[in-house]
DNA sequence: ATGTTATTGTGACGGCCGTCACACTTTGAG
DNA sequence: CTCAAAGTGTGACGGCCGTCACAATAACAT
């Protein structure tokens, strides 16, 4: 079995510490499972404590309000896990999660994943940073969440889904650009916001559109405004 | 010693599984520090490493945003430990901590934090489990901040703060309730927010203030009151 | 008591943004 | 190409709530 074949756990983070045998070992514990575009991997509240790898696809972490609004915490890519919360704490699912695309994962009992952790202290050392960095950015959202206007959420939401653009140097790229409805459920706002947002700074050069590509003509300049504004610091008047 | 020794890390939830002869080994590797009430114990951003575990008084970890506004994430008592995070992937500090009242903490470097994490784990299974529950708390409040108005927030925290009552059945109350500004940067808003959301029901019934004491008349209905609304529902009309 | 300070209640004002509506554009399937 | 479906831009409206201001009350020392 090759390390690229989508039925290996070989690409999986967290088991980049272990070796081969003891890989192989947890890999026979593990079921395959597929799932279509938009189907539930795991519904909020949920008492199952499975951990999922992610090998081939696209899954979204996501939660919703009573009224149907979306919320998304995370997208998780090949490579990543989810799930681990359960299995540790032994309590309901605390999100949802969706396959935003066709996916394939493996799926290992919460016993399992416990004995794992307990025996391979450089896993157990992967899920702690793992929850770390949850923990870091969830933090950082709720800052943004408290201080932010919505338009510069947005803004900052850009920035982090930006990529230095290969050509050119200077210049940096999201591509492609989710629909806004995504976005606006990142960051907690509607779509009408994010298109508002965005039109606010196409006329002033900072960001400009072709296609689903949209570039950042000054990033350092669109850091700065996210860093500067305060909610309520009087957006308008101010562009 | 004994263990409620205020010199003593007998009482820290993280050392429970430890034995008593671990115990004595980590205490040793401790340095002691006292901390008035509101000096800093941690800055954001700053580089230290070190974990930090709470003996005596309270510690508060909070943020503050470039305008002042305090955004508060957690308190710490006795028993209770802070700081591994920095300990964990070696970044930054992510956020403030203040002592709220004079208190006493023992402090252990990263390096003695992370052996004792590889060589227990016990520990470091606590650890694991301390994190999962400040996810959970995170997304909550990142659901709450995303679809709750403000005086639902406040509703939420109250219910949150609330403690069954010692005489009567059925009532509960918040004993002390703290200075408003305090709810307030728990849940992201401002003092007169607070007041004025708390305001509203005390002509209804349902909340009842005699002096640091606040009253919980009816905690179910409180909790289908913040169930039930979502953001921009037409609060003011339904009351 | 009596002053001093912290805390709380409330009014007024204004702006951000959620909601609804609808036209326009883009995308993608057949 | 053609047409349906998805995505986008924009206007109008209204309410929540952040901000400022100030009075009233509570808390607490001397």
């Amino acid at each position: 079995m090759s390390d690229s074949d989508a039925t290996s756990l070989a690409n999986i983070k967290l088991f980049q510490t272990l070796d081969e045998k003891e890989r192989a070992r947890i890999e026979q514990r593990c079921r395959l499972r597929r799932y279509r575009a938009g189907q539930r991997v795991v519904e909020r509240g949920e008492e199952s404590r499975d951990v999922f790898f992610v090998l081939e696809g696209k899954i979204n972490i996501v939660d919703f309000t009573l009224s149907g609004r979306e919320v998304a915490f995370d997208s998780m890519l090949p490579g990543d896990s989810f799930g681990e919360l359960a299995a540790i704490d032994g309590r309901p699912r605390s999100t949802a999660v969706v396959a935003a695309e066709a996916s394939t994962l493996a799926v290992l009992g919460h016993q399992d994943f416990n004995a794992m952790l307990e025996a391979n202290a450089g896993t157990a050392v992967h899920v702690l940073s793992r929850l770390a960095e949850i923990v870091r950015r969830s933090d950082e959202r709720i800052m943004e969440l408290s201080t932010l206007a919505a338009s510069h959420r947005v803004y900052a939401e850009i920035l982090r889904m930006a990529q230095p653009d290969a050509a050119s140097p200077d210049l940096w790229v999201v591509r492609p650009l989710p629909p806004l409805r995504e976005i606006a459920s990142r960051v907690s706002t509607t779509r009408e916001t994010v298109a508002r947002s965005l039109g606010q700074l196409y006329p002033t050069g900072l960001l400009r559109r072709k296609g689903r590509n949209l570039y950042l003509m000054d990033r350092a300049k669109l850091e700065e405004l996210v860093r500067v504004w305060q909610m309520n610091a009087g957006l308008k008047t101010k562009l």
